[in-house]
DNA sequence: CCCGATATCTACCCCGGGTAACTTTCGGGG
DNA sequence: CCCCGAAAGTTACCCGGGGTAGATATCGGG
C-alpha cells in the first residue's frame, strides 16, 4: 500500500542527531565537493539521510545553508592562510604568503568557495555577492586600519580598501579557477606586487633582484 | 470561445521591427530599469509587445540576454569614462577619474549593472560571475601592458591584473550601492590611493605590528 | 486558388525552493 | 493502564521561472 504522508514507521531514539546543525553542513559539504556547486537542498537532505522539512528546521533556507557555509569556509581559509603567513620573513612576503594562500584554500575547497560566491536564491543579489566578503571584510580592516595608523596616515579607508581586496582576489581566484592561467606562484606573485605597489609604484624599491621581477 | 494556441489573428506587416534585437534589448532594459533586477524573461517579452518564444528567438537564453545587456552596458561605460578620463592632467589624475566614472556609471544604471553581474541562470556559476570582467578585460590589459613596458617592466602581469582591478572595483562597487558609505568622490580617491600606491608604497618603513594578516 | 514556408501565439514541461497536511512516536497526567 | 497532546518526521503539494512543443494564422509563389 502507498503510505502516504506522515512520519514513518521506523523508531527515533537510534541516533537523535541526524539533524543536528552540524551534520546537515557536513552533508552538504561532502556532497557539494562531490558533485559541484550545482547540488539543490533536496539532494543535501537525502545525503543527511532526512527529507527536505528537516534541512528547513536545521538550517533554515538555502541563503542561511550558504551563509553557514560561508561561515565555515571563512573560518578553514583564515587558519590555514594565518598558518602560511606565520613564517613570513617581513609584510610584503607576509602579502604574497596571504594571496597564495587564499588561492590555494579556494582551489582546495573549489566547489564549495563555487557554492558560497554564486548559490544564492537571489532576491537580493547584492547580498549574495558580497556574502563572503561581509564574513571578513572587518578583519581586513582592521589590519589595515592599525598599519595605516603605525604609517600615521588616515585609517579611514580601511573599509573601502577590504572591500577592493575581497573583490580582487575573488576575481582573480575565479579567472584563475577557470582557465588555469599562470601557476599559483607566478600568479600570486602578480598579484603582491600590484596590491603592494600599486600602478603607479614601479619606481626603485621592490625586491633587490636587480629590475622588475619576472 | 478560448483561441487556443496558434499565431493570433492580426496582421503583421504594421511593424515587422518588433522581434528586433536591438528592440528587445531596449525593452528589457527599460523594464530592468524600471523594476529591478529580479525581472523574468516573461515579463521582458511582454514590455516588447511579444511573447516569451520571440524573445528566445531572437536573442537566446537568458545567459545570451545577460551577455547582450553586458555588452551594451560595457560600451556605454567605456565611451562615458573615457570621456571622463580624456581631461586628466597626469595618470594618477587618470586613474582617479576612472574609479570615479566607474562608480558613477555603476550607479546611473544600477538595475541593469546588478541584472548583469548577477542575473545568470547558469550552471557555470564561474562563467557568470565573469561575464562583466571578460567584456572588458583585454581593453584593460592591452592598457596595463604599455604602461608595463613603457616603464621597462614585464607585461606578463597584464592579464592578472585586469582581472585584479575589475573585481576590486565590482566589489567596492556593490558595497558602495548597498551601504551607501561615503560619498562617490572620497571612494573613488581611496580606491585611487589602494590601486596606485598598495598597500606599502607610502609607508615610511614596513611597521612589524601590521600587514592583512587574516 | 491552393500549398508550403514562416511567424507567432498558447499551453505545456521541468526543476528547484519552500510549505502544508498528515501520521506516527513519545512522554506525562488522570 | 490508557489516552491525549506535543514533537518528530514524512509525503505531497504549490509556486514561479527558464525553456520548448505544437497549433494556427499570414504570406508569397506556383
Amino acid at each position: 500500500m502507498p503510505r502516504g504522508r506522515g512520519r514513518p514507521a521506523g523508531r527515533a531514539t537510534a541516533d537523535g542527531a541526524l539533524a543536528d546543525r552540524a551534520a546537515l553542513l557536513d552533508a552538504a559539504e561532502l556532497l557539494i565537493r562531490a558533485r559541484g556547486p550545482g547540488v539543490t537542498l533536496a539532494a543535501i537532505a537525502a545525503q543527511a539521510g532526512v527529507t527536505k522539512p528537516m534541512v528547513y528546521r536545521g538550517l533554515g533556507d538555502k541563503d542561511a545553508v550558504v551563509q553557514a557555509l560561508a561561515e565555515r569556509l571563512v573560518a578553514r581559509m583564515t587558519r590555514d592562510v594565518r598558518a602560511l603567513v606565520a613564517g613570513a620573513t617581513g609584510p610584503r612576503d607576509q602579502l604574497q604568503r596571504f594571496v597564495a594562500g587564499y588561492l590555494g584554500q579556494a582551489a582546495a575547497d573549489r566547489n564549495v568557495y563555487l557554492y558560497v560566491t554564486a548559490g544564492g536564491s537571489s532576491d537580493d543579489r547584492v547580498r549574495q555577492a558580497l556574502l563572503l566578503a561581509d564574513r571578513s571584510a572587518h578583519q581586513f580592516a582592521e589590519g589595515i586600519a592599525a598599519m595605516r595608523r603605525a604609517n600615521g596616515a588616515d585609517p579611514a579607508v580601511a573599509a573601502a580598501w577590504s572591500y577592493g581586496l575581497i573583490g580582487m582576489l575573488h576575481f582573480v581566484t575565479l579567472w584563475w579557477l577557470r582557465d588555469g592561467a599562470p601557476d599559483q606562484a607566478t600568479l600570486a606573485a602578480q598579484i603582491t606586487e600590484l596590491l603592494w605597489s600599486g600602478l603607479g609604484g614601479d619606481r626603485p624599491d621592490p625586491p633587490p633582484t636587480g629590475g622588475p621581477n619576472a
